[in-house]
DNA sequence: TGATTTCTTAGTAAATAACTAGGGATTAAA
DNA sequence: TTTAATCCCTAGTTATTTACTAAGAAATCA
């Protein structure tokens, strides 16, 4: 049940680029640098962002990324399943009807069970932006806690 | 973020001994056949069960496994923990103070994100026993819906 | 023109998942 | 007292996934 590095370095970066949001383009080398990713492994993150239309490339010098909307728009939830599919604990839950895995899709005891799992974290996701996580980032800027985003691997 | 086959067979095969709560021991055979698992790989997954004291075993012929408690005592959240460790999106939100993971413990935009999946995680699973699930397949069965145990993978 | 950057694909090493296999210990029943 | 059925334990194996590395083409600014 745990999310891959490439959910929480493309929430890093996406965070990142929320920071920086409104002054230009920001290279990946520059966001790779700040958050301690590889740059060849973050290209591979920041392509899905962009064909989901969340961040826009410049390319060239002096090119980079930025968010495609104001980051009060981007949900932590879009910019994982962007990244890891659906958040969801078994495949059953989400693979719709008629392509099903199971034969007792109509019922299921743990199916159930499976569904309030997949809900409860979808809730939780969608429900926090770029917007809120900065706004947390800047209260505890000034009341004096080191507030900063986290190094784990 | 999904669950790996350990938890959905173990809780499928907690689940069958709770059907048949109170009829002595249940043997790995059976269940294994019912709900369609290896009894070699069944055997690895109830050791823990056991271990936790979820389970009690009667050795020898005519032997099994019991429920250790009335399936209203015993919830999915912990047969799941038993047999995944805990249900959280990171590492960084379960280890403790000391032997923390990251230099930002303290405080990190990302880690309030991923305790909050967490605790909703938990709080769904800690919410629903064995009973639950029970009432839910019996009430099923009554109304002539097809009310089953799913076979996924 | 050259430096800087995005973009794309292929390959690879390590870790994890999902078993398989086999043999010892225990006990009920024949 | 033997046999069959069961739990119990550990080691090994295969397949899949993860987490990158590598390399080069395309675009653009100075």
């Amino acid at each position: 049940m745990k999310l891959s590095t490439r959910g929480r370095y493309g929430l890093k970066a996406m965070f990142d680029l929320a920071l920086n949001y409104g002054e230009g383009p920001i290279s990946l080398t520059s966001i790779a640098e700040r958050q301690a990713i590889s740059v060849n492994y973050l290209e591979q993150l920041i392509s899905p962002l962009r064909k989901a239309l969340l961040v826009e490339s410049v390319r060239g010098a002096q090119g980079g990324y930025m968010l495609a909307k104001a980051p009060a728009e981007i949900t932590v939830g879009v910019i994982l399943t962007t990244l890891e599919g659906p958040l969801a604990p078994t495949d059953c839950v989400v693979i719709d009807g008629d392509e099903d895995i199971c034969d007792h899709s109509n019922y299921c005891v743990t199916k159930v069970i499976y569904e309030k799992i997949y809900e409860s974290i979808t809730s939780v996701v969608n429900s926090i932006s770029l917007q809120h996580m900065i706004d947390d980032y800047k209260v505890n800027q000034e009341s004096q806690i080191i507030s900063s985003i986290c190094e784990c691997k």
